[in-house]
DNA sequence: ACCTGAACACCGTTCAAGT
DNA sequence: ACCTGAACACCGTTCAAGT
């Protein structure tokens, strides 16, 4: 492609591309050098390996993805917009989310947020450990619910009926559910993560913030 | 090892241990012939190739995990009692339940036990798409939170600190997070998993079922 | 300092051939 | 029906050699 000489910036931007497009299976050293038109040795002078390579992509977008700044009145809706936030954020890069998370590297990722978080659980009532886990319950149910939505999107589509003859497809027949209609139909439709994200969200941080007025 | 012939059977149960003690990068279809101590092709008459190995261990998995009976009195201590028991089977088997959840598998892994939520919360007099909406809350939770541990088990460590000097190890020293040293050093300390996921469910059911009584 | 091709050790998979 | 070795096309990585 660039007829220019090739720097590590570029490597990493076409290591980008590649996996944000294909996921990281589909980056292999050598599709890599063909898409930029060099030998394979040549990216390993400029990245070492395949691993740090993957390294430095999940380090980028570690870095990119910035502070978040609550909107709303009280502070629970305050931590749910945050929440929110950064569930869409890292909804936007679902196989890098992946490979951050691989790493161990979720925490860093969630630094910029957690500042925001303990402010709101302060200002809430919320002091200490009681105050430190209201936080950590958060964040652990935002990336939670992303990597189960990641997962989801990412999986081929969940149990199409096509290998074996199910013997229910849908949701189970229990002696409530028929009771239910409506909720035996509710679950049989194919959840809307959004709104139960948010559901799940104001619910956890409503129980959260009620420890604080005690 | 075993002189006698080769079985499916015998093919999934090493494969399985494989995939149990190393994960299923560590699958390796050589490898694995190895082991059976057979040519690498003869798991391939069986088995079909690597990535219906893999299906088929998933399968079992998703089949192993039985029905759940909650504990307890109260619908709300039940079904945190299926909560803290699904996570507990789902912890035994991390590289198995990766692989589940990649597959799009996660809902039928759930299924038992969203008989015995679906029931819970109907006593709990939620009717509906809201009963719905919460068994559907609580699963994600679990999934979600599971995932996570899983993930921090198997990834190396959080920030070591070894390669490059970070710009703060702990917890970001804010204002609120001086005034609250409570706060600032429990957030420092590495979270208790198990005490945060019963929290977090207790708090998130709790809010769920209160709006059974409106 | 940067790039190259050849070579090594590993994959998953296929296929014709055996019994 | 079950197992085999040879072979193919792919990996990541190293290394000596170029400029």
């Amino acid at each position: 492609m660039s007829r220019t000489v090739l720097t590590r910036e570029q490597v990493l931007e076409a290591a980008d591309d590649l996996v944000r497009q294909h996921g990281p299976d589909a980056l292999t050293m050598r599709g890599l050098a063909a898409r930029l038109g060099t030998a394979v040795t040549s990216i390993y002078w400029h990245v070492g390996n395949r691993e740090s390579l993957l390294d430095a992509l999940v380090e980028r977008t570690v870095e990119e993805m910035g502070a978040i700044q609550p909107t709303g009145r009280t502070p629970a809706t305050r931590i749910v917009s945050v929440a929110r936030r950064l569930r869409g954020e890292l909804h936007a890069r679902p196989h890098l989310i992946a490979m951050v998370h691989e790493r161990g590297l979720t925490e860093r990722v969630f630094l910029p947020a957690q500042r925001a978080l303990v402010r709101e659980a302060h200002t809430a009532g919320l002091r200490g450990a009681r105050a430190a886990e209201a936080v950590r319950a958060v964040q652990f149910q935002v990336v939670g619910f992303v990597l189960v939505e990641c997962a989801r999107e990412l999986a081929p589509a969940e149990t199409p009926g096509r290998e074996r003859p199910r013997k229910t497809t849908s949701a189970p027949k229990t002696a409530s559910a028929r009771k239910d209609p409506a909720l035996a139909r509710a679950l049989a439709r194919p959840a809307d993560p959004e709104r139960l994200f948010t559901a799940s969200m104001r619910a956890l941080v409503k129980s959260l913030l009620a420890q604080g007025n005690t």
